[in-house]
DNA sequence: ATGTATGCAAACCATTTGCAATGAC
DNA sequence: GTCATTGCAAATGGTTTGCATACAT
């Protein structure tokens, strides 16, 4: 369906997570079309969390057109070659992010922003952490509260209902 | 719209939860409705997690008719209320429980099943745990791996893809 | 050439919403 | 008697699916 000449997406194909991306690929048999690429590649470019919707509008933003199911369908893809991980806070839409060192989600349940924090002594804590009849893979540690710039806009104004993050449902 | 002979739902009304939840209506000004009282009543007899869908057969069962939007009217002012919390576990729809003392939730990704472990340890680290700029109110660590049954499994079959229980969509 | 991946539109399904009827106050 | 709450049915919206076409191999 495409008809557009290719742009460069596997620019970056040095980098050792496409290699490991181009691995699985070979590894699953599955093809290495241009969509997956250009996908990763935004991915890689992203700092933090995405949406769906945020992803797509980055890619097309760059003048390369995919489906929004081909969206959804890479990102379950990456996922399941442990390059990417899902999270849905409470109240809003799925989220994505590529796998990193572990850390903390702290998320603002007045605007809805998320923001990472690195935590050693906690990722220390859950290395040695053992449960019973039960083997552990990978975990998620999300903490709600308030931002400091909610905080502080929650001295002036009573009761805020400000909603303004897309991400907040 | 409900024309049967009121059923008893207040019975546990010496319950703190219940008194809690009674507070919180007068405070502010919502009606004591005996659907809410079921539903509540209802949540506190399961030990553990449960779907919108549970619930609700779970009410009904008890020959108690409460409509879908109720059941999820009244979940909903429950969290409000600081009583129930709401999880979405990876790959899964969401599933509500009653707010206890601090749990690890380990979630089994092949069977879908939720296990709740007490970890006053790790309850002791969060508490203690302050963040730069930001105001922790509550926080929920998902530990993500595979079950002793699971595991016993997946010995004997190669690539189970055994998705039996109902919360796994 | 072969069969997988894409794109589109339709289907899905948990959740939300609008509104008339009910019942808590 | 009022107006919040219920129940129903319809709407919503993120995600999935079916199928024809394109293209990676």
């Amino acid at each position: 369906m495409k008809t557009e000449p290719k742009i460069d997406v596997n620019a970056d194909i040095a980098d050792p997570v496409v290699r490991g991306f181009s691995d699985y690929l070979d590894a699953h048999d599955m093809r290495k079309t241009p969509e997956r690429y250009a996908i990763l590649n935004h991915i890689m470019g992203i700092n933090g969390h995405f949406t769906i919707e945020e992803l797509q509008q980055l890619i097309e933003g760059d003048g390369f057109r995919v489906s929004r199911s081909t969206v959804y369908n890479t990102v379950e893809l990456l996922i399941q070659a442990k390059i990417v991980r899902r999270h849905v806070f409470e109240g809003m839409v799925a989220q994505y992010e590529r796998i990193t060192l572990p850390h903390t989600h702290l998320i603002c349940t007045s605007c809805g922003k998320v923001k990472e924090v690195r935590d050693p002594n906690f990722a220390a804590f859950m290395n040695a952490r053992r449960f019973n009849a039960f083997n552990a893979d990978h975990y998620s540690l999300y903490v709600y509260g308030t931002c400091s710039t909610c905080a502080r806009k929650s001295k002036r104004i009573r009761q805020s209902s400000d909603r303004r993050d897309k991400k907040l449902k």
